[in-house]
DNA sequence: AATATTATTTAGCTTTGCCTAAAATAAAAA
DNA sequence: TTTTTATTTTAGGCAAAGCTAAATAATATT
């Protein structure tokens, strides 16, 4: 069990989330990281040497069968840390990403198992994103977005993307939570925004929202 | 409220245990550390320039009212860590330490507030040492050691050193507790051991064993 | 196909934090 | 008080990680 610095970790995590097992360029990975692509260059460098990475140069950089098993491990982590700060300590979910950062790079299997069955085997993270298994195993990704429903399907939130302390704040005045339910009540044409209604009464969901929330239907 | 890397806070840390706010050598430093002293005289300087410690070179390191108040915020969230990790993961008490010691430094004041309040605002950590408050005030330090009582006192262990695993292996098969009550049956004018009795039976502890372990008489 | 633009890499510099070996200082012994 | 010993500091190196500026490779445009 290798131990990595942190920056390390920060790049496969990146490398994971751009690509998965997929090649990735430079500049996309800098601006991920954001570093500049001379300090990227020399980085992967370094993880190349350690078998996380496989490099081209001028072409790309690809997460090997071991980077992809680091990454996981991390997200596991992450999202592990996640649930805990939202379930147990009553955080609210815009507010625990960057803690989760931090969290998410101490190391401890033991502390990762023990947690885990603390908050009593969690499949899914307060957004909904699924939390990668002990060996790797990926849940199911839940729903599909709101845009993509029409009018007269009954649809409950299941998932929302991480798109910053705005949405999240959004998502808040509006009362939207993972699990309430709707039923598709019109959709707009004009600018493909999206009518819902509830029990409580019904509002209208703007394109860019519909994007970033995700349901199943009913 | 400034950021400080990992290796500084664990300068702070060894500072204050030492010494407190007194100073102390730069070999007890080093020794600590577990560093080479020309690598502490580095340390310590940069420590200085943030306003940390005060350095008297050939004579000694010391911290300033800053540095004492770091050392306690870090504590704090040390103990905190232990404490969850002991009482809500179900850790044993000997495993925690490396684990707090990565814990301890995450940046992030709501999260130690939120994490004392779930753990119900406690005063000491599974190893009886008092947690600091929030403003730094130190919970009193709890007992005296066993070999200074005397036959026919009956007392309560409240606190147990940090001595190190088989120190804690010993307390295991031993089976003693924080909270287990004892009337000293014996003193040895021989080896300075001493013998406790309980509901259970009796044994004697040896004199290592008496000067790790704290109680308050009943 | 030749040139211009964009992306990537190299080269060289900075800071943190550790190291070893040599020089300087303080403390202890003679 | 001088000498010896122990401690501390300087000097010079190394690796991780970042930066800027210059060189090179890959792509796009005429």
């Amino acid at each position: 069990m290798k131990t990595h610095t942190e920056s390390e970790e920060n790049y496969i995590k990146a490398l994971y989330h751009l690509g998965g097992d997929q090649p990735v360029s430079n500049g996309d990975l800098a601006q991920r990281i954001g570093a500049k692509g001379s300090s990227v260059t020399q980085a992967v460098k370094r993880l190349g040497q350690k078998d996380l990475v496989d490099v081209v140069p001028y072409k790309g950089v690809q997460l090997t069968a071991e980077g992809v098993r680091l990454a996981k491990a991390i997200l596991r982590k992450h999202r592990l840390w996640e649930t805990f700060l939202v379930d147990t300590l009553g955080f609210g979910w815009e507010e625990v990403h960057p803690l989760a950062e931090q969290l998410e790079h101490i190391q401890s299997e033991e502390l990762v198992d023990r947690l885990f069955q603390f908050l009593g085997s969690p499949k899914h993270d307060p957004h909904g994103d699924p939390i990668p298994e002990r060996d790797g195993q990926m849940p199911p990704v839940l729903g599909q977005p709101v845009g993509t429903f029409v009018t007269g399907n009954e649809i409950r939130i299941v998932r929302v993307e991480d798109a910053g302390t705005e949405f999240f704040d959004q998502l808040d005045t509006m009362n939207i939570n993972l699990g309430n339910t709707y039923m598709v009540q019109a959709t707009s044409a004009f600018d493909a925004s999206i009518q819902l209604s509830s029990t409580v009464g019904s509002f209208w969901l703007s394109k860019a929202m519909c994007a970033n929330i995700y349901a199943i239907r009913l």
